[in-house]
DNA sequence: CCTACGATTGAGACCGGACTCACACCGATT
DNA sequence: AATCGGTGTGAGTCCGGTCTCAATCGTAGG
């Protein structure tokens, strides 16, 4: 009932140096504890802060330190827990530095991205992770690292740039998972990703991004190792929609040359494929098997549960939160972040191919 | 190879204004889009600008309009794809208006969301959008509400703050689920919440959560109306991690008097809690019975597919930004928010309590 | 030709802190 | 007693914009 007349305008510290009767200069030397402060003059000037409730304005104080103890964390889809579990990690990494986090959604759009980067730069944050949208359009992101602001990538590794990046070793994996499919018996062994393109996938399309690029090279080498042609025409992308990815699974698998194995390139993709199927009637791994990126809870749920590639997500958090910090706080030596390793984790949902008696293997 | 030069210290309104020969008044008009500026001062102004490659400081713009075009959100867990979806609603509604979103994790602990509250307003966001951790612990909500800072609760309610809130329903909807439970035959229904307590649950215990407490006289109102006795003994709190929830979970089917049905309280505990019944041997609905909380895509997949109850996550996400934009932009009348009701999605995993002739009902 | 009014314009105050600088104090040195 | 080094202190500048205010300019009205 006594402070309801502060309307607006809130207490600042020139306030609390007029109750505690010091100057200014002394008033924001003891509430920003630096300087030379005596005993006496902290007491008084804490006491009055208390008194008046006093709260420094983070504004005005980034503003002269050109610090804003705030870092922007851009991704493409935070909705997908790859990203919800990504920014976990660095929210709780960020916290325990006292950095705070904006989060920017792009959907995987790059003109966002570019946008999101310019805002962010605009509100002065420290730093920013980046989960790039593309791996070759990375102008907006050279300006950044140019400008010297600290940056690091996650997820996805841009060829151009040289800057700290954190994400999983891609190729390797791929290379062991498919080989596995391909002991199995699987030839016909597609793949499904929500990366946009203009054009249908053709050998030798560019990817936009790293990490599908990285993916369709381990399963190259894999084909190519095994003596196997590539199934080049089981690559499908532009896997948006839940819809778009239904009616891509039940092309693959009904297609007179059908795919006996399909490979999800996340989690959101693999609900659909696997409820596609499903829906089709199929068994997992009987008719079809099946293999996903990101190790998700519910996949051992399923029945079978499912053969993932699981991904240390959470600590990729942690770690390119602690990389940005590192450059923000200055330390030099970009030490080196050790690249992420996946881990194939094998469940049920990975068997042999179904034998269709007079199909040849082409 | 010609703006390298440029360490550190960015562009600012004067250093335009210098090389547009103008004053910097006169470039600051032109900038911000205010006051009266001729055609040619603007010309040659935004000229300077883009030579020059300025970017405006939002943080001094902040500094004098009072307003940062940022909001606060708090949630329990980001990780938790209920609070993802609701992210990326009020994400999604927020960059429509050009706000920012500062994102801050609680854990649920109500100490975390204290400060998270403090750390915000000293960062002087425009307003918060808070999923309370505790609906009877708010004297910081009301700190902030007093204080006129534009505030909007998401998922729970605080009874005691008059503010606009976006929740679901949840006495009704747990009211009809119950029944529904009952009228297959279950009086042995079991409720497993994250919810914190001190001492186990015992009628009458005052729950911290709006929301579970309302789900709770939903199921009461459900079991009093059909003349059976509460089975308050099946009511189990403090589910925090995957262990803690499957060692309840085992408790509950285990236990001589066992539960027939299982209502999980959210999606991470249902999760948990159907792994450990697959882990028992046990079958759903044959064995026991499953109702969750949340309809996430995975719950289609299972076998059976689960009984969940949808929530509109995404849409009170949207509402709830919605809500507070408008506070911010000052158009009073709290336009009375719909309150926002769940539905029951009947699946496969509820069915008739399996008959285990002998036990006495009780 | 003179006056009035709206459009322009520049100087400078201001937002709320951090920080520089000059100066007063005080006990310790020599 | 004069000097030295360190602690306290207040005045005032600065950060990078916004905004007020008074002065100036151009020209339509009388």
């Amino acid at each position: 009932m006594s402070n309801d007349a502060s309307r607006r305008r809130d207490v600042t510290v020139a306030d609390v140096a007029k109750a505690a009767q010091v100057s200014k200069a002394q008033a924001a030397r003891a509430l920003g504890n630096y300087g030379a402060v005596s005993d006496d003059v902290r007491e008084r000037v804490l006491a009055a802060a208390e008194e008046l409730n006093y709260r420094p304005n983070e504004l005005a104080r980034s503003m002269n330190t050109g610090k804003s103890n705030t870092i922007g964390v851009v991704v493409g889809d935070i909705e997908n827990p790859h990203f919800g579990l990504a920014t976990r990690g660095i929210t709780d990494t960020a916290k325990k530095s006292g950095f705070n986090v904006i989060l920017v959604n792009t959907d995987e759009d790059t003109a966002a991205e570019v946008d999101a980067v310019k805002v962010l730069l605009d509100k002065r944050v420290d730093g920013l992770i980046i989960a790039p949208a593309s791996s070759v359009d990375t102008r907006h992101l050279e300006g950044v690292h140019k400008s010297g602001r600290p940056l690091v990538l996650l997820d996805r590794k841009a060829p151009g740039l040289v800057v700290d990046t954190v994400a999983v070793e891609m190729e390797g994996i791929s290379y062991e998972s498919t080989s596995y499919l391909i002991q199995e018996g699987h030839s016909r062994i597609a793949f499904i990703s929500t990366i946009r393109t203009d054009e249908p996938y053709f050998a030798g399309l560019p990817l936009e991004s790293s990490q599908i690029s990285d993916r369709r090279d381990g399963m190259k080498r894999a084909f190519d190792e095994a003596g196997l042609p590539q199934p080049e025409d089981l690559v499908r992308l532009n896997a948006g929609s839940p819809e778009s990815i239904k009616k891509i699974t039940r092309e693959l698998l009904q297609q007179p040359h059908p795919a006996t194995a399909i490979i999800a390139s996340d989690g959101l993709i693999g609900l659909s494929v696997v409820e596609a199927i499903q829906d089709l009637g199929l068994s997992i791994p009987d008719d079809v098997s099946f293999l996903m990126y990101d190790d998700f809870a519910w996949t051992r749920l399923t029945t079978p549960p499912l053969t993932v590639i699981a991904q240390p997500v959470y600590e990729m958090g942690v770690a390119a939160a602690e990389a940005l910090i590192r450059q923000i706080q200055g330390r030099k030596a970009p030490v080196a972040i050790p690249e992420f390793s996946a881990t194939l984790v094998r469940r049920g949902s990975i068997g042999s191919p179904p034998n269709r008696g007079g199909i040849p293997v082409n």
